[in-house]
DNA sequence: ATATTTTATTTGTATGTACAACTAATGTCT
DNA sequence: AGACATTAGTTGTACATACAAATAAAATAT
């Protein structure tokens, strides 16, 4: 453990990124209220828009989320009609209708928006580098 | 949004702080499991054994978690014979008992393991530097 | 070609967390 | 003091997410 830390609270990762985590959520759900969607779910779309045809596999490689979850996100995607799904073999591969692609106009809009709004409290420069910290570090973690 | 980023994925700290709340969640239950409790229930305890007798309401605010959750928190810290409730007014104060006082050895050794972990895979440096940036974003986020 | 193992997905179930509505206590204004 | 507003906590409900077990397809070994 660092020696400059008062608490643990202050210096372990877990703890520290999980309060991130929910600050953040809070100004997501905010933000992401224009798209008609939960901001993971708005994620993923992006994802599927700009790769259309990803396997559920890999989609949940790339959020890392669990694959049990996946099945249940693209469930609720494909019964908005934003997605639709394609079995070839043991994999199902995921695209976009036409309604999803639609999406991608207010989600990058609410991507806007909920980045202005963390930039003006933080501070465009600290939020970028801390963004780009954070990315570095999920890369590594996946090894 | 930063011009330095492929994608949206790194570089909104919506979904880079969520990811890495997902991966360090990992790896936290697993190093928590010496305690008998869930990470969480473990970053809870500790701030009672550090201050007996803060209310319900500031333990939600300290965790950032909101009072339902909080009162479902001690719920089952309760059950578990961890802490107790003293009631005073529309206040509720939480005591850890002996039996939660003595958790605070395997809760310390499991945080240790943990930050161990981390460490070794992305640089102590980096980890501990990670881990001061959060926190700090922390702070500014709660105004 | 059959048996075995591995891989992708799904389903049942459990937990973490939030929101909204509710209760009860306290504080404020007149 | 009585009416209204605020605050702390609880409860019902909903959703995100995970784990474990089940299914089904593909790959591998014999």
């Amino acid at each position: 453990m660092s020696e400059s830390c008062n608490t643990y609270h202050e210096c372990c990762l877990y703890f520290t990124a999980n309060s991130l985590a929910r600050q953040v959520n809070e100004m997501a759900e905010d933000a992401f209220k224009i798209t008609g969607l939960a901001p993971s779910y708005a994620h993923l779309m992006l994802l599927l828009i700009e790769e259309p045809g990803l396997s559920q596999n890999i989609l949940s490689d790339r959020m890392n989320l669990k694959a049990s979850t996946m099945t249940r996100f693209i469930d609720k995607l494909m019964q908005k009609g934003y997605v639709e799904r394609v079995q070839e073999g043991r994999s199902v591969y995921i695209y976009p209708t036409e309604s999803g692609k639609s999406l991608k106009k207010s989600i990058n809009q609410a991507l806007s928006i909920l980045f202005d709004n963390y930039c003006e409290v933080m501070g465009k420069d600290f939020a970028v580098k801390l963004t780009a910290d954070i990315h570095k570090a999920n890369t590594i973690l996946k090894e």
